[in-house]
RNA sequence: GACCCCGUAGCUCAAUUGGAUAGAGCAACAGCCUUCUAAGCUGUAGGUUGCGCGUUCGAUUCGCGCCGGGGUCACCA
């Protein structure tokens, strides 16, 4: 439709001599009241013109003609915005497409052949996941989504390191605990993981292993802790992961740029451009001359590196790797780092364009008005997964996406728990229950034969306010799931569905929809199917489910 | 001290990326179920968009300066 506009307009400004080159946009109003697309061409052009605004949409609205089977009216508002309205029947003649494309619907091919990474969670198997890491997961995983619907092919991807110090102290952890079943005395180390999650997988290895463990020396024992523990921890972040429907298709691990030299290719590279050098044996990453505050350290002159420089090395691999988007989800404590990362990546030659990085603010949790402190060492640590216990996954996903990424998140628990319409993951799927359950009565009273498919409805009947309003809505699906990809903000889509179904409760309200007109009826039960279809997919973008009943 | 995010109704947040009269939910008040799901709908009330300049036809949005809250500034990850 901005298509048919744009070329008659265009065509109007020629014939003015107005086209300077001069951008035509449509918008949507804010308000229904000024119609269905706005342009502010006269608002743009009024200077170069000399006129003043209205007058130039005086001009080009009287040399303007339309189909009336379309086009409803056009008039001019405001400073000078000339607003086009359209008739309800061309809107509801194209919920036809809808019920045709059911589980397409929103489909687009805009990043058609775009080989995309998407790289979220990446916590260390040091611990279970916070609440923190399921908001990342959770936008993370509806990102993902968003660029599979619209064509892109999508990498989930989980960076994680399985070395290093944070691993040993993991290790003399278990330990520990493990040690301490036997001997109460034995000294757990000072910045131990204190958690009582270590106590559980001591409990665990002493169950598999036995007294064994003791005999061994202890490196060996060490390395026995390590790997049990690891392997504990990561099955059940992948198990809460996969609670509220996350899943991987690769897990990189950090440890592997070292074993296969990747590393030292960087530092190599780095020196050759002369842009790392030794200092108080360490050496040094010219960051300076990237453009940034300071040199930073990269590798420790203990020979150990810093994680700056596998994170480069990483970021080179996605390249190398084909990936022509890279999407990053990040906690907000990272913000520090990725400038370094994105230096570090230009100076290498690869273009850092490609590279999105989307920043995420913490998350408060709140019971009775009260925040609810997190703290690992505390015993009011709540992990994910008692999270995902106590609000169940719909809602925990829904509430993770609620908000704007960069926006801190309050999760009020007492309101998640709450299976009421305050509740406001249960309005949108209410509406989704109510239309199953209509569908079901109609089969019942046989004005359709099958709930799940409706057959050449009459959609000229639809009429009413509210149903060309519902229509309306509809059919701007697929915008919104571009929109919101394009601008990597899920919370967006949460927005657009609640309006979905606001739209339709108030059509609900408005229009009995069986009754004796078969034909009205019909059309009817047929923008039932087609919000429902609408919301399903949404649903599907969002990793929530879609009940028939609730 | 430097840099990043936030500041919008009593509370939690939106606002189509610069558009017209700034919108939802919760909380408050008043209504609507013998009919397809009341987890719903309708209405009322609630605002100097932290403050001040500037950019322009037009600013919650962009720029500068303050104020307030959070975060980051390691040879920790």
């Amino acid at each position: 439709m901005k298509q048919y506009l744009a070329e008659k307009i265009s065509a109007v400004l020629k014939s003015l001599n107005y086209d300077g080159g001069t951008k035509l946009t449509f918008e949507k109003p804010k308000l229904e009241a000024h119609g269905d697309l706005t342009t502010n061409v006269a608002m743009v052009l009024a200077k170069t013109v000399g006129k003043n605004p209205r007058a130039v949409a005086q001009e080009i609205v009287s040399k303007l003609s339309f189909d009336a089977q379309d086009v409803a009216g056009v008039d001019i508002a405001g400073p000078g915005f000339i607003n086009f309205r359209f008739t309800g029947r061309f809107f509801t003649k194209q919920i036809a497409e809808i019920l045709a494309q059911r589980e397409l619907f929103g489909k687009s091919t805009v990043g058609a052949g775009k080989k995309t990474q998407v790289e979220f969670v990446s916590a260390n198997p040091t611990g279970p996941l916070s609440v923190g890491h399921g908001r990342q997961a959770a936008i993370g995983d509806t990102i993902a989504n968003l660029l599979e619907w619209t064509g892109h092919d999508v990498t989930r991807e989980y960076y994680y390191n399985n070395a290093g110090r944070q691993m040993r102290m993991l290790a003399e952890s278990t330990y520990a605990r493990f040690r301490q079943l036997s001997e109460p005395d034995f000294p757990f180390p000072e910045d131990g993981y204190q958690g009582e999650y270590i106590t559980a997988i001591a409990e665990e290895l002493k169950e598999g292993q036995g007294e064994k463990l003791l005999q061994l020396e202890k490196e060996k024992a060490l390395e026995i802790c390590k790997s049990f523990a690891e392997d504990s921890l990561f099955q059940s972040i992948k198990q809460v992961l996969g609670r509220i429907g996350v899943t991987f298709d690769v897990f990189y691990n950090e440890d592997s740029l070292y074993s296969s030299g990747k590393i030292k290719e960087v530092i190599d590279e780095f020196r050759k451009k002369g842009l790392a050098y030794d200092k108080d044996g360490a050496v040094w990453l010219k960051t300076t001359a990237l453009g940034l505050e300071q040199d930073r350290v990269i590798v420790k002159s203990s020979g150990e590196p810093t994680y700056r420089l596998p994170d480069i090395a990483y970021h080179r691999e996605k390249f190398k790797r084909g990936f022509d988007l890279i999407v990053d989800i990040f906690g907000a404590d990272h913000i520090s780092t990725i400038q370094e990362v994105l230096a570090g990546v230009r100076s290498l030659g690869y273009d850092p364009e490609k590279i999105k990085v989307v920043i995420h603010q913490f998350v408060t949790l709140m019971r009775d008005g009260q925040q609810v402190k997190m703290s690992k060492r505390l015993a009011n640590f709540v992990t994910l997964d008692e999270l995902i216990e106590e609000v169940g996954p719909d809602v925990a996903r829904f509430f993770f996406i609620m908000r704007a990424t960069s926006s801190h998140l309050e999760f009020d628990l007492d309101l998640a728990k709450e299976q009421s319409e305050k509740n406001p993951v249960y309005y949108v799927q209410y509406a989704h229950a109510r239309i199953a359950s209509i569908l079901r009565f109609a089969e019942s009273q046989k004005t359709i034969e099958k709930s799940t498919e409706i057959q050449n409805p009459n959609l000229d009947l639809l009429k009413e306010p509210s149903e060309v309003s519902l229509a309306k809505l509809l059919l701007e699906f697929p915008e919104w799931v571009e929109g919101t990809c394009f601008a990597y903000e899920p919370h967006r889509l949460a927005t657009y569905l609640h309006d979905v179904a606001t739209a339709f409760h108030r059509f609900y309200h408005e229009c009995r929809i069986v009754i004796p007109e078969h034909d009205v009826s019909k059309a009817r039960l047929a923008l039932c199917l087609a919000t429902k279809i609408v919301l399903s997919n949404g649903f599907n973008i969002l990793g929530i489910s879609a009940p028939e009943k609730m």
